[in-house]
DNA sequence: ACGCTGACTTAGAACATGGGGG
DNA sequence: CCCCCATGTTCTAAGTCAGCGT
């Protein structure tokens, strides 16, 4: 959002003392509105703290920058529910102005301006590390969670073979979720369907005068809907301001919990209302109504010392209170679909989530140092048969394509996809071409997204390289795998051959927890998915550092956006690698259209101005608009061919959970002090705050 | 050894927002 | 100024994998 635009430089810690950042970029106003909000709370401290703890806690204030103090005073007033309240203490974050922050975090003067957000965030990678094994927190006390509205019958009619069918509320308020759906892909779907008509039919009950869907007339309902919608788009800006604000107000003891001596939001406090499940792919299930959950079907977690969180439906209790603290959960509940865990967790932005992250991203840079030795297992354990070759040669496509380890799934329950350990005949195509053998993929992985891969050898032909290369189709087989390649697709060859059905296992001994137990065996803490990760971001850190001498490097330099350009290749590459994809626009072909149209445009008028040119006297003149012009094509063109590269392809999703953070934070560092918040945005500035203090530019993934 | 429960990460779609360009 | 689109945020489904109980 909003904060995009200043682009700041992140300060290369070596170089240059760092200026500010931390002040600008933290805006120590935001504190106060959240404490005060949030309120809730009470720091431990208050509650008879065992005497290591409060060592610890007086650490981390003291670190902070001791502003605690100061802010008890307020909180009290919101929340009368709470016998203790906390200071929900903000803490700025950075060292050098903590100081400062707390001075003006109370008084506050000013905050005309628009106001950016950024969480504080708890430094916990500057602490050291405080707990047990095993222990996740010493002290968590939170609110829970807030419910969605009851339904709320608007009594607006559906029609049954031209009749009008009054419903009771129950009645009506699942129609209403089918109503709602009704331009959705979803309603044109059997299952679907067949789902919905199920329930709805047995709420109807036996002598019901609607007796099928076909003849549903929802459509006075699809109305209402939309009248409400319009309705709402209609308020003013003040009502809707009014409206946001009215929310925060109630969402606020919600937003944030303790953790041990800290603050931390909470990621997602409301539980998800009633409706019709929206499965991915051919679910099953889809069509289903997905009950109200109350507070009888919710578990809390909190610590024995904490307050615990209040029901707020008046009349009903939680399930029960638990007090685990090797669990990083505030609160769950199973949904109606498939009893699966909906759980409640701390925010992305959150020290738990921060820790596990940069776990995850050590033990994937621990995978590189065994990496050679363990591919050369994997080799080894190519030419053997049976179970080990099963297993080194589904280890080799997972390390090779980066797919996924593949669990079973029941499939009267779930989308019928797989990965690689639940891989079926039928989704392999042995083949040859000039370079030799190649394998074709396709199959459904996870979100029912399809994977087609054609894997071959790279052609000796550059041209063909690259225009393999440039198929997001066609993957070549990376440089030195080539010998086992080849054995890769004899093994495959045998695993796929005619004995089976397209339906068997081509993998037929092998399932991913005899898979993990193996890896174990190579790599302490290894599984399937560290490959998934190592190869992700050591990708990004390859591709990236291209840039130290590539031929080019100046003009990659040049401004922001071709060394943006430069980072978005490079993170596309990894975007392949791992099949994510997204959604193309339905408007996309009027806009390419669009842009076709003005790039049209734009090459008249300079075929017009080259023209007038001939004839004119300021011939400079005409010059420079010239070349004004070829740079406003050019810079159209590539936005187009950016806009069609991308068009299918998710950029965000590695980002998020697979490039470790400190390979762009020390590429920006390194190259240019190139702004961070270019490639990150808000949230993952958020996210990955312990990365940005750490990495440098020398680092390396 | 295996099936199931439980906890946590990863994922794309839906939805909201707001800035830029006509 | 308005609208369109890009981008960011929220939502919740769908994976992975450990550990437990049989």
């Amino acid at each position: 959002m909003s904060e995009s635009d200043d682009d700041k430089p992140l300060k290369s810690s070596k170089k240059e003392p760092k200026p500010e950042e931390d002040d600008d970029d933290v805006p120590l106003k935001k504190a106060k509105s959240s404490k005060k909000e949030n309120v809730q709370s009470q720091v431990k401290e208050e509650n008879a703290p065992t005497a290591k703890e409060s060592k610890k806690k007086k650490k981390t204030k003291r670190k902070r920058g001791d502003d605690d103090d100061d802010d008890d005073d307020d909180d009290e007033e919101d929340f009368d529910t709470r016998k203790k309240k906390a200071p929900a203490k903000k803490e700025k974050s950075s060292k050098s102005s903590s100081k400062s922050a707390k001075t003006d975090g109370k008084g506050q003067p000013k905050k005309p301006k628009k106001e950016v957000k950024v969480e504080p965030v708890y430094e916990w990678w500057k602490d050291e590390q405080p707990l047990a094994q095993g222990k996740k927190w010493r002290f968590l006390e939170h609110n829970g969670v807030i419910f969605p509205p009851n339904y709320e019958p608007h009594g607006v009619k559906m029609k049954y073979d031209g009749q009008i069918i009054s419903l009771t509320p129950e009645q009506e308020a699942i129609a209403t979720m089918y109503a709602a759906m009704s331009r959705t892909d979803y309603a044109g779907k059997d299952v679907f369907k067949k789902n919905f008509w199920k329930e709805f039919s047995e709420k109807l009950g036996k002598n019901h005068a609607i007796k099928d869907l076909e003849n549903c007339d929802f459509q006075p309902i699809v109305d209402h809907l939309d009248a409400e919608r319009e309705k709402k788009k209609a308020l003013t800006k003040e009502e809707k301001l009014k409206i946001k604000q009215a929310k925060e107000k109630t969402e606020a003891p919600y937003v944030t919990v303790v953790l041990d001596s800290h603050l931390e939001k909470n990621g997602n406090f409301r539980v998800e209302p009633a409706g019709l499940f929206r499965g991915r792919g051919e679910h099953p299930k889809m069509g289903q109504v997905k009950g109200v959950i109350q507070p009888e079907d919710i578990t809390m977690n909190c610590s024995e010392d904490a307050c615990p969180p209040r029901c707020s439906l008046p009349g009903h209790a939680w399930q029960s209170l638990v007090h685990k603290d090797e669990q990083t959960w505030l609160a769950f509940y199973k949904d109606t679909i498939n009893g699966e865990f909906k759980y409640v967790f701390l925010s992305a932005g959150s020290s738990l989530k921060g820790q596990s992250d940069r776990e995850k991203f050590e033990k994937a840079r621990e995978l590189k140092k065994h990496v050679a030795r363990i591919r050369q297992r994997i080799t080894q354990g190519l030419k053997s048969s049976g179970l080990e070759m099963q297993q080194n040669t589904a280890l080799w496509l997972i390390d090779n394509l980066a797919i996924r380890a593949g669990n079973e799934k029941d499939t009267n329950e779930e989308a019928d996809t797989v990965g690689c350990c639940s891989l079926r005949v039928e989704h392999i195509t042995l083949g040859t071409d000039e370079e030799g053998p190649t394998i074709y993929f396709n199959f459904l992985g996870k979100d029912s997204i399809e994977y087609k891969n054609l894997v071959k050898l790279r052609p000796k032909d550059e041209e063909k390289a690259k225009e393999g290369e440039e198929n997001p189709c066609v993957s070549f087989v990376r440089e030195g795998e080539e010998k086992n390649f080849r054995r890769v697709v004899e093994n495959m060859r045998s695993l796929t051959s005619n004995s089976k059905k397209p339906s068997d296992d081509v993998f037929d001994q092998l399932n991913t927890s005899s898979l993990n137990t193996y890896l174990k065996d190579l790599m302490p803490g290894l599984t399937a998915k560290v490959f998934r990760t190592y190869n992700a971001s050591f990708t990004l850190d390859q591709e990236l550092y291209k840039l130290e001498d590539h031929p080019e490097k100046s003009s990659f330099l040049r401004n922001d956006a071709t060394q943006l350009k430069f980072y978005n290749d490079a993170n596309y590459q990894v975007a392949i690698l791992c099949n994510h994809s997204r959604a193309v626009s339905k408007t996309f072909d009027s806009q390419v259209e669009k842009m076709d149209e003005k790039i049209k445009g734009l090459h008249e008028e300079l075929a017009d101005l080259k023209k007038k040119k001939k004839s004119a006297d300021n011939k400079e003149q005409m010059k420079k608009k010239i070349a004004n012009l070829e740079e406003r094509i050019s810079k159209q063109e590539t936005q187009k061919q950016i806009k069609l590269k991308l068009a299918g392809v998710a950029l965000s999703t590695s980002k998020v959970n697979y490039l470790d953070p400190r390979i762009t934070v020390a590429w920006c560092k390194r190259f240019g002090n190139f702004p961070l918040n270019k490639v990150f945005n808000k949230s993952l500035i958020t996210k990955f705050k312990w990365a940005i203090d750490e990495a440098d530019e020398d680092w390396r993934f």
